[in-house]
DNA sequence: CCCAAACGAACGATCGTTCGTTTGCTCTCA
DNA sequence: TGAGAGCAAACGAACGATCGTTCGTTTGGG
């Protein structure tokens, strides 16, 4: 029998926090997916929480990196918000299980690493925000509430995490342009 | 010290439930909430887990009703779906606990009991998506793929459980309003 | 005085985690 | 080439804590 790496274990429990929460995931759970017993998880990792901390980190630093890279783009509002959501809709199809631990088991965090990734969330909705203000600004949006306007926006590519499955009858490219065409519908 | 209700431990559950998850929700944690011990809940309950059955039957059937008193009025498409917008947002509002519950902690219900909830959900959904395909079919929406129109508008409406606070800027009224606007906005 | 409600001790199961031991691969050197 | 040392990985028993739940007892309002 061959031997674990870490990376193995923060992936296994990526997926079994994914799909059954935090605390319905044990770690004589997570042991048997890796055809380990619980005990043996020690070797690799300090705590159970240690793999959520990591595991969300992992998550808001993609969403992070990814508004960034647009925000600082140089193309109109309209187009960034095309961009936000095409690469949104990305991180989600190709990063499943981190995207869903990220978004739904954020809570479960200890307090001191949450503060951090609660402010990761907060900047990345602002990117969101900020953008669709601007989208309003130079008239490209009708007059709306760019807050609520970017909750909305988000609701449809978050909610990804849930129903996405790439074995579905549409590709990630396809979901995407249709979230596109959706939104872009919604704003103006 | 006055006596409790089995209704006050339901509503209790629905929302611990709700806001730590029914894993990170203890029988002793329920009955503090209520300033009793968590053995004196089976006055009221016979177990956790049908706590978690009533409190999500009783949102599934919420949504359930006001999905088929829209589907069966006599007017135009695009109509219903801003009838099926609004009544959502206000079962959400006046009810966040038990909508919460609802759609976040399914996943975690009995099998027996869980069939006939996903059911019920996929009866919902399919309101939404025949409504919309009407609306295709009529012209009132453009040519698109209504099961994923559907879903669409459903994360936008369903994220409510998310973010609402009915401290919040906007009423409950208002934010229904505007996600009429997005959603009709989206689907044309 | 009755009876539902609440108590509080206790049950077996499972939780996250620790720790001394065993396993089996890799590297070294005769 | 092969014996053996070193070491990370995995084991498995065990820890105290907490889980959902049971049950005999106490309590207090109608």
């Amino acid at each position: 029998m061959s031997t674990r790496s870490r990376e193995d274990v923060v992936e296994a429990a990526g997926r079994l926090f994914a799909s059954r929460g935090f605390h319905g995931t044990s770690m004589r759970d997570l042991g048997e997916e890796l055809g380990l017993l619980g005990s043996s998880l020690y070797s690799h990792v300090d705590s159970k929480e240690q793999l959520l901390v990591e595991i969300i980190q992992r998550g808001a630093g993609m969403f992070q990196e990814h508004a960034d890279r647009v925000a600082g783009g140089d193309v109109p509002p309209s187009e960034k918000v095309a961009d936000l959501v095409r690469g949104h809709v990305s991180i989600i199809t190709s990063n499943q299980d981190l995207s869903a631990t990220f978004l739904n088991e954020a809570r479960f965090l200890p307090d001191e690493s949450r503060a951090a990734i609660v402010e990761m969330r907060d900047r990345y909705e602002a990117t969101f925000r900020e953008v669709i203000a601007s989208g309003i600004a130079d008239g490209s949006f009708r007059e709306q509430n760019p807050a609520l306007a970017s909750i909305m926006v988000l609701s449809v590519l978050n909610a990804l995490t849930r129903w996405y499955r790439p074995s579905g009858r549409q590709s990630a490219d396809e979901i995407g342009e249709a979230m596109v065409a959706f939104v872009m519908g919604g704003l103006v």
